[in-house]
DNA sequence: CTAAAACCTGACGTTGACGTCAGAGGCAAG
DNA sequence: CTTGCCTCTGACGTCAACGTCAGGTTTTAG
């Protein structure tokens, strides 16, 4: 499959791909001419190079982690790496979840036509203006 | 409270301090001699700023939702824009959870002293090998 | 009083994952 | 054969959240 087929299936742009082999993250086969063809299993490397990416890695880590995670090789090293990560992508869903339900506590007392949701404003504002007054 | 002990108990550089109030985050009183003074109030608006930018909210959208979720204080605008972040937040919580969830299956298989982790890296390497012998 | 530490503004530098443009070649259709 | 789309390399542009440096003022410790 050339450059722009597997951009269009895996939704990514024709210039992330390059950039992806440029990083070592996804190589290519070349046609007599210079061009790039992938094989079909491309698509999913590409899936799982973003999903990478969505969890806040860079491509250095990536590069060190993909074939562990494609192969299930891994080096006490690697082992490692991939135990940090996944204690940071541990960390950052608790603290995404903290901030979930902080906006649904925001979002729930907006929505709610009691008067619920005015006095605790009134509240924070009488705070807010008590420490304002003292400069 | 001066700029350097906000930062210290807030865990934010000096740097960043100033960038939030040249973003319109974090507002300063000013000294005669023009030092910025900060209430103590200000190390949990620091901390809620940390937690939204954390969340993946850029700096012009974090100045529009401060106020909602400070004082509960909304606009029909303002809760659209309060449910798309979370509607957001929540789908990246569920992708970084499957995430996590594939590092931990290599992990567990890496760290599992039996051969189920070799045989099956040799499977997906012979299925690597069977994509590449045909170009 | 003086030296060190903290603060100010202003401005340029950094980083990563691409976007975009230029100029040149490749490929199937009519 | 040429037209139109795809692809190539190479290089510069972008954007956000700061880092860093320069040159000057303010506050604090001794």
């Amino acid at each position: 499959m050339r450059i722009g087929e597997l951009a269009a299936r895996s939704g990514v742009s024709v210039r992330a791909l390059r950039y992806y082999e440029e990083q070592g993250l996804l190589a290519a086969y070349r046609s007599a001419s210079g061009q790039r063809r992938y094989p079909e299993a491309a698509a999913d490397r590409v899936q799982l190079i973003q999903m990478l990416y969505a969890a806040g890695l860079s491509s250095r880590t990536i590069v060190e982690l993909l074939p562990c995670v494609e192969a299930n090789v891994s080096t006490p090293e690697s082992r490692a790496r991939l135990a940090a990560e996944r204690n940071r992508i541990d960390a950052q869903i608790t603290t995404l979840t903290r901030t979930r339900d902080r906006l649904d506590t925001v979002i729930r007392l907006s929505e709610s036509p009691d008067s619920d949701c005015m006095r605790i404003a009134d509240q924070d504002l009488a705070a807010e203006a008590s420490h304002s007054a003292t400069p």
